[in-house]
DNA sequence: TTTTCTTATTAATCTAAGTTAAAAAGAAAT
DNA sequence: ATTTCTTTTTAACTTAGATTAATAAGAAAA
């Protein structure tokens, strides 16, 4: 774990209208002339060190972020054994901070992974402004259902498959979210792509450990099925890769009301 | 699987107004007065025969549905191996029917456990639904985050918990799911609970096989914590159960936004 | 009541993945 | 450049839970 200090953004926060993510988070549905109500809902930003923690499972936390740029990852810690399942990964655009009860109180930890920018909005602030805005509340719903899919499309990794098959699963997942921000061009002309996190953080996903993710990382390395180097992936056939794991595309969308 | 024929309720189908599970459901913010809104949205009640499928995972399907009573499940099937993962056990006031994209293609299966009662609505409806309500939309986001958040304790259970602290869990998870419903008192003087599920159903939740479920709950059984005898289940001994699960009765509680 | 089907139970055997422990390779810090 | 910390890699060994196969007990249907 980091210990640097978290830093505000403290001369120029980014606008709203024209941040990068804007037309995949929370207010993608806003107007130019309503993003008003974004930027006066947001707090401040911060700025996070890789590998630091953002908030602690069982601590009162009061505010919800949305991802600006980095990795970063949200998991849960068995208090008997200390292990670590991690339930759901961040990429810019993802909403994070939710809560079980009204308490305030944390079902899970955050971290971040790479540097993570967040744009941090007071909890208690959501509801009303959810009321006024409905279109960011529909949207919210699409949000928080595309979470249930990948949390499914996890579980049904660890409890039902083998651990080739959840690592192939996870690989093409982050391949595909990567490939859903970033529009489709750039600087991608393979399937190469940044890929910031650990054999340790697969493991952590499907609950399996670091030493069999990385018996299995080789042995899709030898299929020539994937290469990786120094945080960098190239998924060398991605037909093969996808039938193994049973990924779909669909599988990562992020609008199922449209 | 039962063939026999899913029902409309053909006489007089249940008002609203009158709902029992009217405060546990999507429209529970409605007052009487707007209640209208969701008797214009149903568009008919089903009547589900015991483990009969409702809607297959590939197809394309146009309803979402509130379980009005019995138990139900939504599950994925590995196309390889035929092995099941149960995504959610459904229980009345549960909404399913949810999507991955705006295509109508569903990415798991849902199917009853008892004899199901169902409201329907169609898909194409409930956008327009929630613009026009935001109290439902913010309703809608607090129950996904409610699903959202059963999901990420499963996939704890399933990736990093051992088989008796995942049956320990289910146990307790369902026993308070039944129990917010059921306003505290009535019927059940000790912890005792209809328990509708097989074994295998609780294998396939938390990636176990039927066979060690039974040894499992043969162990907590001759420990003193539970006892279980024709679909009913009495826990013994609360406190004990919980701290082998790490279970904490916040985990189900359905109202992050308060 | 008898048959049939599903679910629970038990036992024997197997295996995918875990555990432990080092060493090697990279990255980051001094 | 050197030290320190993290991550990857490999090997030897262990184990929790899977598999397979019967039997027994219930529940539903005929």
């Amino acid at each position: 774990m980091n210990f640097n200090a978290i830093e505000k953004v403290q001369s120029s926060m980014t606008k709203c209208s024209e941040c990068e993510v804007r037309h995949s988070s929370l207010f993608k549905k806003l107007s130019d002339s309503s993003l008003g109500e974004a930027e006066g809902f947001r707090k401040e930003q911060l700025i996070i060190p890789p590998r630091t923690r953002i908030f602690q499972e069982g601590d009162q936390h009061d505010y919800l972020y949305t991802v600006f740029s980095g990795w970063g990852l949200i998991y849960k810690t068995a208090s008997n054994t200390g292990k670590r399942q991690i339930l759901q990964f961040l990429l810019p655009g993802d909403l994070i901070g939710f809560q079980t009860s009204a308490s305030g109180v944390m079902p899970h930890s955050a971290g971040s992974v790479t540097e993570l920018i967040l744009c941090a909005y007071p909890r208690n602030h959501l509801k009303p402004m959810l009321q006024k805005n409905p279109e960011v509340a529909v949207q919210m719903v699409d949000m928080r259902s595309r979470d249930v899919t990948l949390c499914q499309n996890h579980l049904m990794a660890a409890g039902r498959k083998t651990a080739k098959e959840s690592i192939a699963f996870i690989i093409l997942e982050l391949f595909y979210r990567v490939q859903q921000q970033v529009p489709s061009s750039s600087k991608n002309t393979n399937d190469a792509f940044d890929f910031p996190i650990t054999q340790e953080d697969i493991g952590d996903a499907i609950g399996l450990t670091n030493v069999h993710v990385n018996r299995v990382i080789k042995e899709l390395m030898s299929e020539g099925l994937i290469h990786c180097n120094k945080k960098r992936l190239t998924i060398l056939n991605k037909e093969k890769l996808s039938q193994i794991a049973e990924f779909n595309p669909d599988m990562v969308i992020a609008h199922p009301l449209g």
